[in-house]
DNA sequence: CAGGCCGCTTAAAACGATTCAATAAAGGAC
DNA sequence: GTCCTTTATTGAATCGTTTTAAGCGGCCTG
């Protein structure tokens, strides 16, 4: 080590000191870089440069980066993020959106991002729109003041018209929604493939002898409802099944992700009524399914044994009903980290003044088969 | 209005002019406050005092402000957050420390905790410890660098070290956690009365004529599940019942907070196997009590026609299982809220440099009837 | 020996707001 | 005419960083 500028004992870091300078940073006093600066007797620049790794600091001799790492060490000192954020531009943070957090489908995504935005240290704000347009207008309001380089919106459930985006676009802001997809190119989309997904629910049910199947479609105006059903006619075209539209059922618009355990079990009972036989039952979710089990069963039919039910996302408590139910799994964890990858490249980009792409990325469903399905059985599937 | 100082014609805001503004902030140059006092006319300072109503205001001329919230408005000016707080050393945004976020207790809380902030125009900066130490610490680290002005803890299953939280104090930055309390007058805390609770629970399940009670308690090291228990064995003295040592079981330590759907089944069939008859049993929370309830039907017998089933917490789902759970509810949302409340007291002390009151509140819990509980059936009730 | 270069370090100017002390004009009192 | 108040406004310092361009010895080279 270099000639002892300052009185500091050569000690490799002792207690004493150590303790010293805890106390010092318990007085409240905030540890700035001017201090450490004058602690480890370089300038400001010199620390900056060295504490952040710049790239002048490969001219810096090694032991002065030592001196003032240890210095930084022993004051505690801690860079101040706003500062720091005025500067450089960045504050590495992501607004994330969620448009009713209540929906149980959200907190695996949450997960999601949460964990890959802490791997690239970065840090997600949180608002929720309450499916609420002028909550959903104000929250963004808030992201942008805060300078959030990018987005992430959670839009499972949403009657919310997300045109508010057009002010992120403009500041070259990326944004990314998840369970949801807006055409064109200003907005990238990870989204479960939902067709996949129809299909594979119903070549399920179809498979194991249904052929009398009811449905209960999503409300129209979600985006998944659409698909969902395309890749059940597909299917059904495929095999030459005919839907009998008797059967089928459609959720009322609401702005409740919850709703559709009501609506399932509602939609359920007129099916029932109608006295038209079915050996099982496509939901439109888990929630949906959920509620038709419970029409189901209060009408004293057992599931599965009388009536297998499918429902579609695989929340949590699917594996916890009872019976467990078989529902197509959407990798939501997956999906979320797939969204915040999608906003960092676009965050590089844009960093990096070149464009970024938009993309619309669509994962893969997978069947989970429990205890809610099975295959028809003699007595039923005579009429 | 004064007379005209720039050549800006008197018409009152022409959607020709806001239309002009409109494409200044697209081009993605930012607007700052100089920009506004520029087209205003005045001064940063003046600027500033009236676009944040600072005591100054009330000596600039009524004119004066007109002015200058408009030219704030037509050029679409937002204020620079980081730029704000770096001088005012305030960054209206509080940490969200989630011990476990798949947890699904968490979710009430954290819509709870999301809207009080935004009704207080405070934003939360979210982190997930996913019940792991280091990664507490290293979000804690964050969340300090950022400045935050105070930090909520949701601990709900936790076995973390929370002491922790040390730095916090130092800083005097007000700390309130949930579902957990930390003895002593450095952290406020927001729990359920769990010995109200357990109470309830029993009492219930007693007056039902249940007298052949098993419990699966909580596992030890959960802050939680003393205080229960001692409201259960409160509530059997007051009424002379005794508890059966053999039908009492304990779940194990766990890091999962969903482990207790599979703790309860299995313990469930550990007393199942004992061959000692119950007629109702009480469990920790709802997750061991859906677990207990897989386990009593796999075994073929019925709830709650052979065995009532009660949990604890009201988690969503509990309200949607088959058969929906009777439980005791804990006000999730309205412990959010009052944790918010909390800390905003905690900051505004703060700000005044005066001591705020730490504060240890219990929230009561509530009993919810549903179907997973009923009156003792005489054939199970004789043995 | 002038000039260039190398290796290491730093002075100083931002970044975009807030805030204090200062100033200026206008009126009123003496 | 001077001084004080009140009203209305602003210059300039400041917050804690980052970053650019420059500085400074000393060594090498022609």
């Amino acid at each position: 080590m270099s000639p002892p500028l300052q009185s500091e004992p050569t000690l490799p870091d002792d207690a004493g000191h150590r303790e010293a300078s805890v106390k010092r940073a318990s007085k409240g006093i905030t540890v700035t870089m001017r201090d450490v600066a004058k602690a480890s007797g370089f300038s400001p620049a010199t620390v900056s440069i060295v504490l952040n790794n710049a790239p002048l600091a490969q001219y810096i001799a090694p032991a002065t980066k030592k001196r003032i790492e240890e210095a930084a060490r022993k004051l505690g000192y801690r860079p101040n993020a706003m500062a720091r954020f005025l500067r450089s531009k960045r504050t590495h943070s992501v607004g994330v959106m969620l448009i009713d957090i209540t929906d149980p489908f959200c907190t695996p995504i949450l997960r999601g991002i949460e964990n890959s935005l802490y791997q690239a240290s970065y840090v997600p704000i949180l608002a929720d729109a309450h499916n609420q347009k002028n909550r959903f207008e104000r929250a963004l309001e808030m992201l942008l003041e805060r300078h959030v380089e990018a987005l992430i919106v959670v839009a499972n459930w949403s009657f919310v018209d997300i045109h508010l985006l057009a002010d992120f676009n403009k500041r070259n802001i990326p944004v990314t929604t998840i369970g949801w997809d807006l055409p064109g190119d200003t907005t990238s989309s990870v989204m479960v493939d939902n067709e996949a997904g129809g299909r594979l629910a119903l070549e399920h049910l179809y498979k194991l002898g249904h052929r009398k199947i009811a449905f209960i479609r999503g409300p129209k105006m979600l985006i998944d409802s659409v698909p969902r059903w395309k890749g059940i006619q597909k299917f059904a075209n495929s095999v030459n099944y005919e839907i009998d539209q008797n059967l089928v059922m459609q959720l009322p618009e609401s702005l409740d992700p919850n709703s559709g355990f009501d609506g399932g079990f509602r939609l359920t009972e007129e099916l029932l009524q109608k006295r038209k036989k079915f050996t099982a039952l496509m939901a439109f979710d888990d929630l949906t399914a959920l509620g038709a089990i419970r029409a189901l069963t209060k009408a004293g039919l057992k599931v599965p044994e009388h009536c297998s039910v499918a429902g579609f996302d695989d929340v949590a408590l699917s594996a916890m009903s009872a019976p467990s139910l078989t529902t197509v799994r959407q990798p939501l964890e997956t999906m979320g980290n797939l969204a915040v990858n999608a906003v960092l490249e676009g965050i590089n980009a844009s960093q990096e003044k070149r464009d970024w792409t938009i993309s619309h990325q669509k994962t893969s469903p997978e069947l989970v088969i429990r205890e809610s399905t099975r295959a028809v059985s003699l007595s039923s599937s005579d009429d």
